[in-house]
DNA sequence: TTCTTTATGTCAACCGGTTGTCATAAAAAC
DNA sequence: GTTTTTATGACAACCGGTTGACATAAAGAA
């Protein structure tokens, strides 16, 4: 049988309450009673059940997070650094990759909220979900626009967009495309095209977004990527909106006979560990993904502590320089 | 206020006890009286506390899963897909990334138990914990040598190995270097090295094995390739044990001015998704991660139902063919 | 010596569901 | 018309901790 408190006190020679007081820390306690306590907890190897507290404390210590997918370099990279700094901060993680299927995350938001998270980070890229707010929870977004009282972290997308525009048009391109997902999405995400659109008829040139959606298979993303060459055969320049996309639209030139940067220049975005390990030569706009889950991790904290926090916090980008332009 | 069973009995106008009743299905109900309470729960937003629930029930409907980092292509891909396939089991995820510290592992195993998880993967790459087998919980390692009694789900990783040095040895290369992790971790992957030292020895040739610890940083593994360069000046071929350190040699041997695969041949291994797509040129060993992810489940759920299952699962492997060799 | 303070025990309520027992009554079957 | 089946309610125990109220006693301070 499971070893349960009243276990424990008989072992310490104590009272139930005395061993919870020990647990909990609270009250008059002498040492030698507190030795004891912890003798018979090593001696049963008694771990609490959890779940018995969590209901009695209305708290949980856990924190949902909902991504599309952790098999994704950026997501991936940025559900890590969440992990890390919210087991730092005492809480344990229950994670629902939504698939970009906006029933699962319904079904998740559900389940999560049924678990009684203390608060939940979110980051999948579907249509608003009235539920999150009206669930009455602490909640975080990443690059993601929720509605009017829920903080969103962000990195600085337009200035992303307008940095990877202009390497682009310094390093000499002239037709460049865009690949960005799909526009009814509200991602702080598009801030990039507009920046993009903006940097281009700032230069007196065409912009031209190219679909993409991040929840297609491979098949269809290349589909599309070919057609960028046959629609735009003049193209010498591409800024792709994440760099995945990025990695098959080099792929595509190359196997097109494009040289590249000679004939065609490659901005890629997100630029996360893994990229800058398997692709170096890419050169992208890095997110700064370990500051974004520190400021979300912070932002969940003071909510859950029912402080007030910031809506909106933008962090800077920087620079991968490769050799794609 | 959040709303309790007892509001919804009181909306729907029945008793707490029907509404269980209707909740888990259990005893006589009339399609009217169903049709009542879910009318309720509609109307009030009704979410049953699954923590009461699980106290109760003695059971969370809740899978821990323990890995090294999510922040990479091969785990994360694989916890993607474990995650995947429990929640169509029913289980939602809660995620310990221990970062390959032991005393991380720890504090995560006896979290997870204390939150009363159903069951357990773990594919954490560190020294036994007796923690483990004495947690009295259904346990499903992944390519990890636990104990007797917890079933181990692993590619093949012998012949893994032999594939990756027969193709270097088949493609011309002579002096063929390995690259694996500390051999003190009991891993069911260092068959891939037995394999590469009984084909070298078949074939006559000498094998070299060098330390790349997974744990180490980005400058401790450069600085590891550096070494294999200058130690063996006549290398033409190296089997990596994984494509990031793949990735990783091939760049420091770019830079030394070799020519791959012309005077240097590469192997690596994992064939991750996100490997193929930002490295396609890299020639690897893959391993079959969603046969792996559909049989730790599968035998997990079997081990929590109480059945018995098989000790020792391996899946075979696939060549991805790059250009590297 | 008396008053605090410290230390511990007993007891029961509580968290929010689930479930078994019993009771009751209407509907269906015989 | 009686028996069986179906439908629902009332009630309380239970899951395993936490916590407040109250009692008691020893140690320390005034």
């Amino acid at each position: 049988m499971v070893v349960k408190i009243d276990d424990v006190a008989k072992v310490a020679g104590v009272s139930k309450t005395t061993v919870s007081r020990v647990l909990n820390n609270r009250g008059y306690l002498s040492e030698k009673t507190i030795k004891k306590v912890h003798d018979a907890i090593d001696y049963l190897n008694y771990q609490p059940n959890a779940v018995a507290r969590q209901l009695y404390k209305k708290e949980t210590k856990l924190v949902g997070l909902i991504f599309p997918t952790v098999d994704n370099p950026f997501f991936g990279e940025l559900v890590a650094e969440l992990e890390k700094r919210l087991f730092d901060a005492g809480f344990k993680v229950l994670i629902g990759n939504s698939m970009n299927d906006p029933e699962k995350e319904e079904t998740y938001l559900k389940e999560l909220i049924s678990n009684q998270v203390d608060g939940l980070i979110v980051g999948a890229q579907n249509i608003g979900i009235d539920e999150y707010h009206n669930a009455n929870l602490p909640v975080v977004a990443i690059d993601r626009v929720m509605n009017e009282d829920i903080p969103v972290i962000s990195s600085d997308n337009y200035m992303g967009g307008k940095l990877a525009t202009e390497l682009l048009i310094n390093s000499g391109a002239k037709h460049i495309i865009n690949t960005d997902g799909p526009r009814n999405l509200e991602t702080p995400a598009h801030r990039r095209r507009d920046a993009y659109e903006d940097v281009m008829k700032d230069h007196g040139l065409d912009p031209h977004t190219c679909l993409i959606d991040f929840n297609w298979d491979m098949d269809q993303k290349a589909k599309a990527v070919q057609e960028i060459f046959t629609e735009y055969p003049e193209v010498d320049g591409i800024f792709a909106t994440n760099d995945i996309d990025a990695a098959l639209i080099w792929q595509t030139a190359t196997k097109l006979g494009y040289k590249i940067p000679d004939d065609l220049k490659i901005v890629g975005y997100d630029g996360s560990n893994t990229t800058r390990m398997l692709l170096p030569e890419l050169t992208t706009i890095q997110q700064p993904v370990e500051e974004m889950a520190t400021a979300a991790v912070k932002t969940l904290i003071q909510r859950i502590d029912g402080k007030k926090t910031d809506l909106e916090q933008t962090i800077p980008v920087k620079v991968w320089q490769g050799q794609s332009i």
